[in-house]
DNA sequence: AACATCAATAATGTTGACATTAATACGCGA
DNA sequence: TCGCGTATTAATGTCAACATTATTGATGTT
């Protein structure tokens, strides 16, 4: 998928647009950490002017896919270790809060459908080794942020953090084998929502995002040199340009 | 304080001049909920053109202090009853994590300094029963989401939640009463805090802010009607124009 | 008098040019 | 050859005008 994508992008604003491509490329890994993000060149890339392009990057600063250096540019943001422990710290918090509440607001439908869900699963499990910080994985994740029904936890976990999370994980391999275990851990926490227990609900999905984050731990060795000089890529060095 | 304040805003760029001015404005009520806001207006009053000023409000929304509505404009958020709820359910939950990792971050000095806050506190609660949702106490929960050393963290409550809280104390009259009583929960927090144990101290905060959101309960059976239409309130309605 | 249609108005969305500031390249001297 | 100051380039910051869309008001009909 090029950076410009005619299919999708045709809603709303140019700055919508602009937003949601670039977010894409940032997340796929298409625009690679620390790569310079030029306005002009953006712009002319898209086919439109610098004014929508800037609101777009504004809000992509806002939502923590890049970093501005006061009046030096904005580049795509470089997870190192510690930082992705930070953002573990508050999805630990807020995924914990959400569940708890979504013990008490899912609806019995809601419920159901997660079931299907952790059911079918458990069929692509049993061939695949691949589930933890996959899409079956975000899904699960994702049903029970929006259980909470609380409007600023759903877009702070699926508009901010899994974003950057997805991010991470598209740059890093992640260390394979826990994803029966993952399973399992879906259906504790299940278990949990289905006798409207919000504590314990809270308690099992705090332990299962902290076994998450072991899942990157050991490639951090090499990882947490923040010091190193930021490689001066520049938007053009991926396509040919005209 | 008129929203056009030559004092500060003298740094950065015009549109960060204009998120802060208007930030603040918001929050002092100046800009009252629901109050349309004028790009062509408010970008004449700053003496600024378009440009800047619609990233300054880019930022707003991004920080949930004024809603868009499609293609329809921008008004100041209007913060009903269970919305307040929403917003403190994250609190809880963020400021409980904060609380956890300032126990093993902060420094013995930060916690020195935190105690000499805390005994300036005892001194005026003294003389005042407005303590809660107070500058001191603000300074308090500052200082503890700073102490966690999670940036982001710090600035989802610092520079978000804090912000919306303190609008919302703008508007809404708090009962008194629990000076005393919310002092004395800061300094067992302290005590969690210095014996370096988080899990005491995340409780304790957590329960700390649930108490909290009881000092709003009382107006909520009048205010909970977000079904009226909005008032239509023009950005001149306020200030008298030349 | 109530309603629908259409023109006039006023707002947001977008653009290309200009201003300012940071990065780069060049040339000069030690 | 190296370092420093300056000229040049190239980026971001800003502006004023234009385009498009929503709102308002007028007008005419039933």
């Amino acid at each position: 998928m090029s950076i410009v994508d005619p299919a999708l992008a045709k809603t709303g604003t140019l700055a919508d647009q602009a937003y949601e491509a670039l977010a894409s490329s940032i997340i796929s890994g298409e625009l690679p950490p620390g790569m310079r993000m030029l306005e002009v060149e953006l712009a002319e890339r898209f086919g439109m002017s610098r004014g929508p392009l800037r609101e777009a990057m504004r809000r992509l600063e806002e939502r923590r896919l890049v970093e501005r250096i006061s009046q030096r540019g904005v580049r795509v943001v470089r997870l190192t270790g510690p930082k992705l422990r930070g953002i573990y710290q508050v999805r630990e918090s807020l995924e914990g809060m959400a569940c708890r509440l979504a013990a008490q607001n899912m609806t019995d439908t809601e419920l159901a459908e997660l079931r299907q869900m952790l059911e079918a699963h458990e069929a692509y499990v049993r061939d695949s080794d691949d589930y933890s910080q996959n899409r079956r994985d975000w899904d699960f994740h994702d049903r029970i942020a929006r259980g909470s029904k609380n409007e600023m936890i759903v877009s702070l976990l699926c508009d901010d953090l899994y974003q950057l999370l997805k991010l991470y994980r598209n740059q890093h391999k992640s260390k394979p084998g826990r994803a029966r275990r993952a399973l399992q851990e879906h259906w504790r926490i299940f278990g949990a929502l289905e006798d409207r227990d919000g504590e314990l609900a809270e308690m099992l999905m705090r332990r299962h995002i902290g076994a998450a984050l072991t899942v990157f731990e050991p490639d951090w060795a090499c990882d947490e040199d923040e010091g190193t000089v930021p490689t001066d890529l520049v938007p053009g060095g991926l396509q040919a340009r005209t």
